[in-house]
DNA sequence: ACATTATATTCTTTTTATAGAATATAGATT
DNA sequence: AATCTATATTCTATAAAAAGAATATAATGT
């Protein structure tokens, strides 16, 4: 399912800083590599992984047809909002059962 | 980080399914095992990294001191959703400065 | 054409996570 | 006391993830 690679993805340190250093503007794969201070390979595998969970895309400048492109993706957070609102949901729900199971037995 | 611990304690399946059956109410150790159809000491395991990420908590009910009740912490999606938050401000300030730039260059 | 650059893919090695089996511990039941 | 039950811990094997090195691809620059 989408939202477990989601989580998955954002489970790794380094693709989730990739997300936050996404969350400042597009960047170059080398750009990303060199952030992170990871071998350009090591760094196009956590894009394969965060493209595949949906959460960025790329694009192809025309300036230069080898360069790729990584920008956060529009829909990238919806489904893990959707599933957060579910959980807090659920959450609450449980908590205030508790509390109430709390109070008959004191 | 906790996030980190959060995030990829989500990340497995098993433990999300942890988590949603949780929802509903407390369960025993045993209960979690025979729903997600696991053996009881893999789910002992999947049990310590919700515990360790504190999203989940144990209690020791008073008429059986040999069972263990697993209940969803009341702060345990506080981090998530800060780190959301935060990430949607990013996301939205990174998708409003592409349409700006987009719409400088047509 | 040749060298260089940007990125992706493949392969290997190492690490980490997971499942499964066996055992340990502690408490309940008879 | 002996046995059974609930859960945790340890150990082993296996599978998956990660880094690193080497190579592939495709475009640019000379």
């Amino acid at each position: 399912m989408l939202i477990d690679r989601k989580l998955a993805a954002l489970g790794d340190p380094m693709r989730r800083r990739t997300v936050e250093l996404l969350g400042e503007r597009p960047l170059r794969v080398g750009e990303i590599a060199a952030a992170l201070e990871l071998p350009q390979p090591a760094t196009s595998k956590h894009l394969k992984v965060l493209r595949d969970a949906h959460m960025v895309e790329e694009s192809h400048p025309d300036y230069d047809a080898r360069v790729r492109i990584y920008a956060l993706r529009a829909d990238g957070l919806d489904d893990l909002k959707h599933w957060l609102q579910a959980a807090e949901a659920m959450w609450s729900r449980q908590l205030a059962a508790f509390k109430r199971h709390a109070e008959r037995n004191p």
